[in-house]
Order: C-alpha cells, then structure tokens, then sequence
DNA sequence: GTGCACCTGAGGTACGTCAATCAAAACCGG
DNA sequence: CCGGTTTTGATTGACGTACCTCAGGTGCAC
C-alpha cells in the first residue's frame, strides 16, 4: 500500500542547488535579493532533478483564493441561460478548489453600459474576468485597463482580438458558418432553390462572420442553392414570424432554412404553419431547449453548437492558469463546433 | 487583495457539532469506535455549516499518491496509438496532481490473455485501473476480482456492462452508428443502391451495435438504399483491398461506404483505384491521423468519432474520484459523439 | 460496584509550501 | 581593510487535514 517514488520537495531542490530553503523560495516566488548567478544554479538544479511545484500545498499556505467574475449579457436570451446554469453548476465544484465566481448581468446593447460595468469592476477583490461582450473599441480600452491592473482576462463566445485579453475560449465563427453549409448543402443534394437565412441581428460580429462562411461555401460547393439576404428579427418575435412567413409566401422554393442566432422559437411557430417542401432543411446554431426539443421533434434537422459546460470550466482553468503564471494545455481548452443531430443527442 | 468568506474547517465543524477535533477526523474517514449518535451529530453539522473537505490539503497530509494503470490492446491500430499517446500527455499533466499513471499492454484477441494479465496486476500497488478490453467472461472475472480487492475500475471506449466495474467512459454504438446512418443517408439523398460495410471482426462488441444501430435507421428511414452485408478484413491489408474491390466490381451502384473499424488505409487504397460514382460518400469511425487526412483529403466525407483527450481525462477524473469517495459529476463524464467533417476539423 | 469494553478528548507531528524575521556572510568601492 | 550594502542562511509558524497516542469518560453486564 505504499512505494511509490517520492516527488522532490523544496527540500531536496534545496539541498541539490547548494543554497538554502531560504532562497530557493526567493527564486520560486520571484522574491528579489538573489544574485543572477544563484538564481540560476537554482533554475538549473530544478531542470536536474524534476522539481515541479506542488501547486496544492502552495495554495494552501497562502491562503489563495480565486475570485473570479464571468461577464454575461443580462436579458432573455436561450443561449446565454444555458451559459448561465453552466457557470452555476461549475461553481459548486470550484468553490471546493477555492474560488468564488460571480455571475455579472451586462445591457447587452449598450457598448457604453458595457464598459462602464467593466470599468466600475473592484480590480482589487478580482483575480480574472471571462467576459460576452461584443467588440467595441470601448470594450477594448475596458479590457485593457483590467490587464493593465494585473487581472486575468479571457473573451468568451465572441472573440476580443484587438484587445489585450489573455485568451479566447470559443468556436470560430467562419468555420461554424462554413460547417452549417456544407451540412445544408449535401443534405439537400441535387435539389434547387433558396435557402432562407434569419437572425436577431447582423450587427454581431458573431452573425458577420458566420452568414460569410456560409456563403462561401454556399456559393463554392452548391452553386444550385441560392441564399437570400438576411433577415433580422431584432428581437422581435412578431416581426420573425412575419417575415418568414413573408418569405415562405414569395418564394416557392426555399429549400433551407439557416438559423445563425436567437429567436428559433417564432422561427418555428412559422414554419410550423407553413406546408412542407420536399426535403426542407432546418440548421440551427447553439443547444438549448428549444433546439433540443425541435431537434427531437424533427423540426430542426442539425444544430451547430459549442458545449456550454466546457465552454465555462475552459475559462474558469485558463484564468486560473493565468493567476499562477502556469501555461496552459491547450488541446484541452480548444473548444469543438459540434454538429448534433437527433441521433447523438446525448 | 483579501476578503472573501473564509471556507469552514475541521475546527469549525468539531465547535458546531460539539465534538473534538479527534472525533470529527474519525468519523469523516470512517474510523471506527465511533457512537451512531455522535456520528449522525457531525453529519448534521456538516449539512449545516456546509463543511466540504479540503481534497488538497488531505491529499498532502496523507502523502497520497494515485496509482493508475490503463491497460490497452498492444499490437499496431491507428485508434489505440491516438488513445495511447493521449495517455502519455495526460500523464504529464497527472504528474503534477500526484498521480503516476501507467499504461499496461494486452493481447487483444486472446481472452485469457488478457485475463491472465488483468489477474496478474499487483493490486497492493494500485489504486485503480481503466481497461479497454473485450467483454468476455474470463475479462469480467477479473474486473470482479480487481473490485474485491478494492480497485477502482472503469471500462474504457467498450463497456463491460455486466461486469462490476465502476463507470463506463466512452460513447454507445448503437447510437454511434446510428448516426454514421443518418449522415450516409441524408449524403445520399435521392439516391438509390447498395452502402458496403467495412469492418476489422464483426466479433468485436463494438461492430455488432454500430452495425445493428446502422442497420435499423438505414432500413428505417432510407429504404432506397441496400446494406450488404459486412466485409471483415482480420487486420489483413491485402485482404481488405480485394474484398472491397470485388464488392465493387460486382456492384455497380455502391453509393456509399460505412467503415466500422480499423483498416482505412487499405480501404482507402482500395477506392482510390475506382471510379467516382454519382455522391460517393466515405463514412468512418474515430479520428486518427489516417482519417484526419483522409477528410482533408475529400477522399471521406465524415467521421464518426469520441475525443481521446476527454476519454483519459475522463476515465481518469473517475479513477480518482471513486478512490477520494466523492460523487463525480456526470455531465462532465459523458463523453459525446462526434461528427467531425472537413470544416469543423480543429 | 467492579470490570471491561467502548467512546471521546487533548495534543502532537507531519505533509509541501509560503512568508517573515534576524543574523551571518559575502561583496564592493574607496 | 573599513564600513556599508547586498545576498544568503537558519528558523519559525502558519495553511487544512491525517493519523497516532494516551488518558479519561461512559455505559453495560454481571
């Protein structure tokens, strides 16, 4: 019940490196008052003998605690509710391995609102922010100044590229786009026609980038599919049911129907009404309720999507890898555009 | 730089419960010489002050080391060499968190080999063991007989339901290929012909459900397409190569082929020698860099797959939490199929 | 009411690391 | 080689838990 080769401590980093335990926790915790030439007789007998800090035992006599807060849009929104049971869920078990991480509505519309939350953060009782928010130079300044007060910052969902954030954890939205419309494509093989595209609003990045991968592909491999413009609900149930209806009445046609944001429900109240056209295809973006049950029920034939718990806990390791300077292991925080259809719903 | 609500602690708790600290330690480790009384008192006060223990500190004062082995089928299979390497990585990782991980090679295809290496495990030097093995009575036997000895186990890709193991992590086949149907299906939309089926054995578990579950969505929802019946290669190249070519020099309408198994390369080579066909479509199972090639290639259309990464961090989350006595948490566990085509290839 | 088994309390040491103090040693310019 | 500065060493007490010992307490059976 024991062997087991003991893992170096300090002690035996020590002891190899010819200082004493003193100053190996100078060089450890970058502490000043060590020569250049210790420092690095101590780094070398660390490479020597295979010392890895215990992160553990460090955590514990310091007493750390994480605290970390997840920006998120505030308002009714499928997706972001599930990002939000996810991040409650994922506290429970980071609370056991000492953080606290605390949930902050933002106006989602609102890029001024947005940076004046950012801005009004305590940088002092925060260790790392995950923040949602769409890209606006506002925002960007906002995140800079959080980096420039020492605090970890990723970008979750929506890529903050022009800033300084440390990360992203996320799906690229080109590739998302692209895989939507090689799905639409083949499954309406050899037919012709038009494929519809709705979203709340094509003033997300998220939109932009997705309908131009979409029509990349469209436009490369199914030249025999035309896709129409956009149409934006703005929020506004009443106005995707007319609309679609609208569309659904015009052209005789309309083989597919893209999905690329929120609003699926009344997007399914009038397909519901509408007859079925041979083959008609559904593809929607992001698992939630709604999808699920449309997926279950036929409605909807595949949903582009990004696991909303993995998506929470990646941000929640690479914060946390980032308040101990560690690097991070980033096959496991890649984040996957998984394509469900009914049958690996799991 | 401080604040936040300080976790309680064993002294919290022995104060709470009215106990002494000796008392608390015995009746969270389960000690004996403890009253039921006294123990239902620190239990309610546990619930009360939501006392969770501190996992790393205990670890530390009991030197706790993991020792995890993972037993793999030995001999070359693209699948197993992903798996293996990704064993490797994680090991790297597990380091750190104390735990020694160590990979175990068996026979895969002679049962009793396998069993005697499963018995032949030195149990009083391990903590637990994940196993990718064939269910066979001898196999189950010994995972009973590990579970007797007080090992955690898990199955590992291929369940071993009616043994004692612990958890299974891994994907279901039926479902899996299920959706290898609905894709191959939906690819080939209007079509009629013949799928051919490609597999190693049709001895292995894993075929039998892939297959069954492939079987029963093509006869259900794509009746215009005609499965035959499954070509099994035994790990013989050449073989493959024949067999598939005469499949389709007797067959002049194969539309499209569904690989269980190991053996792309063959397969692959074997088509290449063919003509196109009107909406050929390459169906496959796991990635692995053959496949991933093949997928930029165009030469297959999807693959069918379960995250290597997730399945070791996985089974090995369980191996630790079933030897810490602690509740996993599932959704974190269940590993999801993955449809992976050429556009969300990360 | 005595003996004995069984419970419980008090206290200590350890785990690997951090953080702090104080004293000793090495270094350096003049 | 002096005095001051910079580097180092030795030591100590945490952090939250495990595990051990020893002494004292309780209750039960006889």
């Amino acid at each position: 019940m024991k062997a087991a080769i003991p893992k170096p401590t300090v002690h035996d980093l020590a002891r190899e490196a010819g200082v004493s335990l003193a100053t190996v926790d100078r060089v450890l915790n970058e502490r000043p008052g060590v020569r250049e030439k210790t420092v690095a007789r101590v780094k070398a007998a660390v490479e020597r003998i295979g010392y890895v800090r215990d992160t553990h035992a460090a955590n514990l006599a310091r007493r750390r605690q994480y605290r970390f807060a997840i920006v998120l849009p505030e308002g009714p929104n499928q997706f972001v509710d599930t990002l939000r049971s996810a991040v409650q869920e994922a506290s429970g078990a980071q609370f056991a391995e000492r953080a606290l991480v605390e949930m902050i509505p933002i106006p989602s519309h609102d890029p001024h609102a947005v940076a004046r939350t950012l801005n009004g953060l305590n940088t002092a009782r925060l260790d790392g922010v995950a923040i949602m928010a769409p890209e606006t130079p506002q925002v960007r300044d906002a995140v800079d100044r959080l980096k420039d007060e020492g605090l970890a910052v990723v970008a979750l969902v929506s890529d903050l590229p022009s800033s300084a954030r440390d990360f992203f954890v996320g799906i690229n939205s080109f590739a998302a786009g692209r895989t939507a419309a090689v799905l639409m494509g083949r499954f309406l093989r050899g037919l012709t026609g038009h494929i519809l595209v709705v979203t709340n609003t094509m003033q997300a990045r998220d939109s932009i980038e997705r309908r131009f991968g979409f029509d990349a592909v469209m436009a490369d491999e199914f030249p025999a599919l035309e896709v129409l413009p956009s149409i934006e609900s703005h929020d506004d149930p009443e106005r995707m049911r007319r609309c679609v209806r609208e569309a659904l009445a015009s052209y005789g046609d309309i083989r597919g129907i893209y999905s690329m944001g929120s609003g699926n429900t009344p997007l399914l109240e009038a397909l519901r009404g509408a007859g079925d056209l041979e083959g008609r295809v559904v593809i929607a973006h992001e698992m939630t309720p709604v999808t699920r049950q449309a997926l279950l029920d036929g409605e909807v034939d595949a949903v582009i999507t990004q696991n909303v718990g993995h998506l929470v806990r990646s941000a929640l390791r690479v914060l946390r890898a980032r308040c101990d300077g560690v690097e991070i292991f980033e096959p496991q925080e890649r984040i996957r555009i998984d394509i469900v259809i009914r049958e690996n719903l799991t």
